[in-house]
DNA sequence: AATTAGGTGTCATTTAGTGACAGCGGCGCG
DNA sequence: CGCGCCGCTGTCACTAAATGACACCTAATT
């Protein structure tokens, strides 16, 4: 694919990919953080532009409308999940994992990742009320979905467009949306993050429960050395 | 609530909803045709206007965007699935009351029914390569997903906003739209009608998966006299 | 150095969406 | 019956979201 990944930055129009996603999480920063100091309405695509550094036009370049600038960020947000489900080893259950690796987020995140992860949180939450940040949240968890799908695809050997494939993916998806509303709004409440340690059991659980069990247990067949990266 | 239900129409802006929703209903087949010919970008909403016969001030009025005039008649294409639900006797497994209320609709139904379905089923295809209209049909099953939390509520006896039942309904619902999207696209591919017979307990193995179990099976302790409408 | 391409800025333009006000039509009430 | 109230719609003016066209800049390729 790319004619060359050298070192720097991007490779004569390969790297731009990654570029591209940066930039649009600036914006969705900004965005998100006027959002939730004025509200959605009273925030303009000038506003945003002048908050991010950038020309309004080139908003507009990145994003198709004011709403879906908020999609990043609370993207984001749930982007630990994914790439946990990515990294989940065959071997282990999925409460088992995720608490390990819950564990090493609260270790090792970066100030800045918190951050967005309380803007995404707030995003959410502001879901509640205001329709046009409706649609940017189901439309970023419309992504989760698809990248759930191929994940499973992966780990029970089908194809991502497969019904059943689909079928899991959605319910899946759907439960981690409900609990990340149920969580996001209890946090926002100023409810104890604490309260939360079984968070790992309760995302287990309901995956596995909306599964019909096809997804949360150790994969069986499957030995410790790890077949799969 | 309402003061007057006499007969005729509305009785002193208590009936008034029940209007609005037909407008709504009005509009959005236009905007819909409109849609499916033309694409989503290519139709303003003076066309969209023209097309229903209202003053485009009119249309802005029922409807916060353009997009969003793609709802009802898409929510429309699910609301038998959903009024079957309602009506869904306690101790009736699911595929049976859904083969039942399916058959019926096919043979009780108005050709202007047959025709809105027909309609939202385009339109849910076209989500798949717009994506503006990809968020209305979100936001419709974001609508779904609230009544089939009342659904399951009123069903397990509990409350639309406790947890479980939000993941359940959230699972369902998913189950649900995958399904649709699923049939949905295959119809328009031309895919024989008579194909999908089983379509009944397609759905209700998916939401019984989805649930966990919990929904789908007939209910314990519910005589055939039937506690619930 | 010349080339190429993607990202960005600027300006003009279109179109989605809102505010304000006036007219119509039904309905309750004197 | 006539009067005023209320909700729905149309008209017009206006704001703001979004796109097109064009030029410039930067950086990597050659």
């Amino acid at each position: 694919m790319g004619t060359a990944e050298t070192s720097t930055e991007r490779g004569r129009g390969g790297m731009s990919e990654h570029r591209r996603r940066r930039v649009r999480l600036e914006i969705s920063r900004e965005a998100a953080r006027l959002f939730w100091q004025q509200g959605v309405d009273a925030t303009s695509g000038d506003q945003i532009a002048a908050a991010v550094g950038l020309s309004t036009r080139t908003i507009w370049r990145h994003f198709r409308s004011k709403e879906s600038c908020a999609e990043p960020i609370v993207t984001q947000s749930v982007a630990w999940e994914m790439s946990t489900l990515r990294s989940w080893p065959p071997h282990l259950s999925l409460e088992d994992h995720f608490a390990a690796e819950a564990d090493r987020f609260g270790r090792e995140s970066t100030a800045l990742e918190q951050a967005d992860t309380a803007l995404g949180i707030r995003m959410i939450r502001l879901a509640d009320s205001e329709p046009a940040l409706r649609t940017a949240w189901l439309m970023a968890c419309d992504q989760v979905e698809h990248e759930m799908a191929e994940i499973i695809a992966t780990r029970l050997d089908g194809k991502p467009d497969d019904l059943d494939v689909r079928l899991h993916a959605a319910a899946a998806s759907a439960a981690l949306r409900v609990i990340n509303e149920y969580i996001g709004a209890a946090l926002l409440d100023g409810v104890d993050p604490r309260e939360f340690s079984d968070a790992a059991s309760l995302i287990a659980n309901a995956v596995r429960r909306a599964t019909g069990g096809a997804v949360g247990d150790p994969v069986e067949g499957a030995d410790e050395t790890g077949t799969d990266a």
